[in-house]
DNA sequence: CATGAATGAGGTTTCATTCAT
DNA sequence: TATGAATGAAACCTCATTCAT
């Protein structure tokens, strides 16, 4: 979680950060757009309004850049997550995951472009870096878990293996993004939303 | 499905065909372990056994040969999901889409490295090849549509959008591709199929 | 003016001449359109309908090409130009050079791409073969000489150098293929043609 | 005459200007010794005293200096023709054409290499460049024309079609370059203004 | 004789990174 | 700190020539 370890000539840790959001923002637009090893980093220096040079005064390669960009996009969308978690917390189960996933596939479809590109373009990190971003990537299946877990402490839910539901939940929402090319005329947001809701809960409700 | 508009100077469509599968061959196994951006044209050259030269009088660009991967992994895969259609018309709509996810996910598993390239690198593609895979890579969602659509019609299950359930199973076949990294040390592929088999049988079966 | 310096492999002599005569057609054909260094071997074999392998069996090279095509088509050109002289030969001076300008302009204007062609590529010939195409490119102005000293001998024209004056009536004649691009919406070839004539023969008919 | 859609990295119009100065010196040398085709851009970056990663770094393509050479050669050689017209501007007619023909016969023998070069080798460039370059080649002739049709208003000339004229003054210059390989142990270039004038002059001047 | 597949050096162009200013 | 010009290795692709069949 640390971006200490990549390089810069800075010895100002605030403009250091300053700087390294810029970039974050201008390669967030360029590598969403054009894909990583399509974007150079004439553009990318443009893009985030600095001189080549100045890139390199706060960051060491490329790479890094990219990492910075999972980085910063992931703790962006971990906190849209937590926001959900809390807003769900005193919710029944059934309305707590309800809502839960409404949020979750609403946050998919805002962050769409960065969801589909985390999917294309985290086998471009170096292993160290790789691996440091994928477990930032799973926060949200945590999240969803405990959810459930709540659910099933409270007697709602009868869930076989609870984090293999969650995992499916999330990666349910990031299809929304991964296959919108096919869904998008196909059906809604809203009933994309609805039509997993229902389908999870029948699959997971208790009935007494 | 046509092959034909990419260039050759060799009007020998049966060595034609030789040379590319040769090409193709190569390039899968470089392709999905390096990445296309990553992988030059000597090293593939290398992998064909053939010379830079030979690879560019059977094929046009090096995008050329991404695509002829794409089109053969994708034909070859979908030899596995019609033998599994024709293996399973026979049954009980239950039975039926239980032994089809199962093939399904067996398949997956076989083929999870090209199936994660498949969803990292199909942006490379040209437009116009871009549509002709993606146009390929959906039958198999159609064929499990039917399969669906036969329990619907005997009776036997009670699915509101079978296009999208579907969707969700073949879809959530691929996560085990995709997101092995993550599921790896936490379920095996039988668990995977079993659960996810339940779970689509749950929120489908009617309760008579 | 020999061509048996050209490598071959085939000891028939006819077979030769006959496979170089196609060569030369399809050589003509193509360098003429797309230039000499823009057209490669495999087009031109296609152009020649032979193989690449053919065209290797009776020529050496590819500037071997250019050199039998220079040839081949010096020798029609000069054809043209013998044919003109005799035809000429029997006129009185004024009348002589008279047609053989207007043949030669009206020869120039027939193969005016060969000899745009000319002017543009020679210098891609090796300088041995250079010199000899060069040779064969001046017998015009050789052609043109004699039909003036006949003149001035005759006592109709006074020429102060008589080679230099042929040399511009036959380069004057070059410009109709050289300078089309601004000559054609300008002047007709009737008109240029007849404008030259008359500021030739104004400046060398012997006033009495 | 503008180089402005020639692609550059750089924003400094300066720096642009002098490097693009340094590359058509080292351009106009190696072209005209070597031809276009033949030359190779480690060879003309070399030529440049550049890396071949500057010259891109201030021109789009190796055609794009084709294209400058051409512009700033041509430039210059109009240069020298207007800095003749003023000096010929106050002369009587006669002694108009007679200096004009005189220096931009010398300049021809000036700049023989690089008029070779252009009746060459504009081939190369995309027909809008060309269109330019040809445009600014033919400014030559409208000088001349200018001249001699001060002349025919002075009354001092008769010229039946004075563009065909001046166009032909100024080809038979070209050709002293053109045809310098035949030219050269036949005829001085006095010797050869001198006779061209002559003959200009004896098909022009009015008789009283 | 004839074919055309195969070769690989060499072509033009791009680009991550450095460094003098 | 900040700039952006400069580097040169390496990318993709072409093509004259050879040679097994």
């Amino acid at each position: 979680m640390t971006t200490d370890t990549i390089r810069t000539f800075s010895e100002d840790p605030k403009l250091v950060a300053v700087r390294r959001a810029q970039i974050v923002e201008g390669a967030t637009r360029l590598f969403v757009k054009k894909g990583y090893d399509r974007t150079n980093m004439r553009e990318l220096a443009k893009a985030c309004k600095m001189s080549v040079g100045a890139l390199y005064y706060y960051v060491g390669s490329k790479e890094d850049i990219l990492y910075l960009m999972f980085n910063s996009n992931l703790q962006e969308t971990t906190k849209v997550i937590k926001a959900g978690v809390r807003k769900v917390a005193n919710l029944k189960p059934v309305e707590a995951i309800t809502k839960f996933i409404e949020i979750y596939y609403k946050g998919v479809d805002k962050y769409q472009e960065f969801i589909l590109f985390n999917y294309q373009e985290t086998k471009n990190l170096m292993p160290e870096a790789r691996e440091k971003i994928l477990n930032l990537a799973v926060y949200d299946v945590s999240a969803c878990k405990s959810i459930l877990e709540k659910g099933v402490a409270a007697g709602a839910f009868k869930i076989k293996d609870p984090l293999l539901l969650a995992h499916d939940i999330i990666v349910q929402g990031h299809m929304w993004a991964l296959r919108r090319w096919y869904l998008i005329d196909k059906v809604t947001l809203k009933d994309y939303i609805r039509d997993h809701t229902d389908r999870f809960l029948s699959s997971v409700k208790h009935r007494k």
